[in-house]
DNA sequence: GCAGGTT
DNA sequence: AACCTGCAACGCATT
DNA sequence: AATGCG
C-alpha cells in the first residue's frame, strides 16, 4: 500500500511552529493531527565547530520538519536504517534497523518477506512529517533509506555512484572524478544528479528503469566506474584492502545491493556543526566554493531557498541502463 | 533514548 | 532507585 | 572458513 497523502509530508504551519517553540525543552507537539512526545530539545547532539553552531535535538526536529516535503521523495515507502546519537558524538552512537522498542503505534513498519534470522524484524518506514519528528526525538541523526521500495524490494530505483576519497585524494581529485561521470552520463544520454555527502565524498544518483534489479545497477555502475577510472588511473584504486590503495579513491559500485543504503538527500550527518548531504546541480562542480561539507543545519534552509532541490529532476524518471 | 534486566 | 546493556549485517574480495 | 571493507 502506498503511503498517505502528501499532506502527511507537509512542513509545519506557522501555528505548529509556534506550538513547537512554546514547548521549550520538552512536551507533546501536535503535528498534522499526530501527537509526538518530545524531550531534551535543548540537548546538544552535535558540537559547534569553527563558525558553525552546535546542533541541539530541537534543531534536528526543526530541520526534519522543515525538509519533510523534500524527504518524501527519498523516504516514502522505503525501509530506513538509522544512525542514532542520543548522547552526542562523545557518547555511544549506534546503527539501528529494527523498529526501536517503545515506538508509537502509528509508526509504519515493514518486514522484509525475504529476511531470515536476525533480519526478520520490523523495520521503520517513514510515512510523513510526524514520523520524521519522532525519529529526531530518537536522536536518529542520519537517515539511510533502501534503494528499493517496500512494494518492490528487489527493484532498484537508482544506480548509485559512490566516490569514496582515499587518504591522498584531494577535493579537486574528487571533482575531477565527478566531472568524468558527468561527461559519461551525458554521452549516454542518461539523467543523473550529484550530491555532496556532508562528510568527504560525493555521490551520483542515476534513476533506473523500473524493472532493474540490483545485479543490473551494480553491473552498470561497475562498468561506468571502470571506464572513468581508466581515464585517470592515478586517482583510482581497485584494490579491496584500504592499506593497498596507496591513498587513492575508491569507486564503490558494491553499494548497489539489496540491503545497502546511502545517506538520504537532506539528511544531517553525525559530525560537528551538523553538515548536511545536499543535492547540487552539475554546473556547481565548477563552483570553487563547493565543498563536501559545504552546508550545515544552520544554513541549509537558505541554500534550499535559493537553489531548490536539484534531485527533483530525477523523481519519476525511468530510463534503461545500457550494457557498456 | 529507552526498554528490559540486574544489583 | 540506580545502574548496565543492547541497539546492523550484505556481498564481494582476499588470505 | 575467516577476515577486511564499506
Amino acid at each position: 500500500m502506498a503511503s498517505g497523502s502528501s499532506d502527511d509530508w507537509r512542513s509545519p504551519t506557522d501555528d505548529e511552529w509556534d506550538a513547537l517553540e512554546e514547548l521549550g525543552d520538552e512536551g507533546t507537539w501536535e503535528m498534522a493531527g499526530t501527537e509526538v512526545r518530545l524531550s531534551s530539545l535543548d540537548k546538544e547532539l552535535l558540537p559547534a565547530i569553527d563558525e558553525r553552531p552546535e546542533v541541539t535535538k530541537g534543531d534536528l526536529v526543526r530541520h526534519v520538519a522543515g525538509f519533510a516535503p523534500q524527504f518524501e521523495h527519498y523516504l516514502a515507502d522505503r525501509a530506513v536504517n538509522l544512525l542514532r546519537v542520543p548522547d552526542g558524538l562523545d557518547g555511544d552512537s549506534f546503527w539501528q534497523q529494527a523498529v526501536p522498542q517503545g515506538a508509537p503505534e502509528w509508526v509504519r513498519r515493514w518486514q522484509d518477506p525475504e529476511a531470515t534470522g536476525r533480519q526478520a524484524h520490523d523495520r521503520v518506514v517513514v510515512d510523513g512529517t510526524a514520523s520524521l519528528v519522532w525519529l529526531a526525538q530518537m536522536a536518529a541523526v542520519e537517515l539511510h533509506p533502501w534503494t528499493s521500495s517496500v512494494t518492490s524490494p528487489d527493484v532498484a530505483d537508482y544506480a548509485l555512484v559512490d566516490i569514496d576519497p582515499g587518504e591522498d585524494t584531494t577535493w579537486e581529485d574528487s571533482l575531477t572524478l565527478a566531472r568524468l561521470f558527468r561527461t559519461a552520463l551525458a554521452e549516454l544520454d542518461l539523467v543523473g544528479c550529484p550530491k555532496v555527502t556532508g562528510k568527504r565524498g560525493l555521490q551520483i544518483w542515476v534513476p533506473a528503469g523500473g524493472d532493474a534489479g540490483f545485479d543490473d545497477t551494480s553491473r552498470f555502475v561497475e562498468q561506468l566506474s571502470r571506464h572513468v577510472g581508466g581515464i585517470v588511473p592515478e586517482l583510482v584504486s581497485w584494490r579491496w584492502r584500504t592499506d593497498e590503495r596507496q591513498g587513492k579513491a575508491r569507486l564503490d559500485y558494491t553499494q548497489n545491493a539489496r540491503h545497502k543504503t546511502l545517506v538520504a538527500p537532506w539528511s544531517v550527518r553525525a559530525a560537528p556543526g551538523g553538515p548536511v548531504s545536499v543535492p547540487i546541480g552539475w554546473d556547481e562542480l565548477d563552483d570553487e566554493d563547493l565543498r563536501p561539507d559545504r552546508w550545515c543545519v544552520a544554513d541549509v534552509a537558505a541554500r534550499f531557498e535559493s537553489a531548490g532541490d536539484p534531485f527533483a529532476a530525477l523523481v519519476g524518471v525511468t530510463q534503461e541502463l545500457p550494457d557498456l
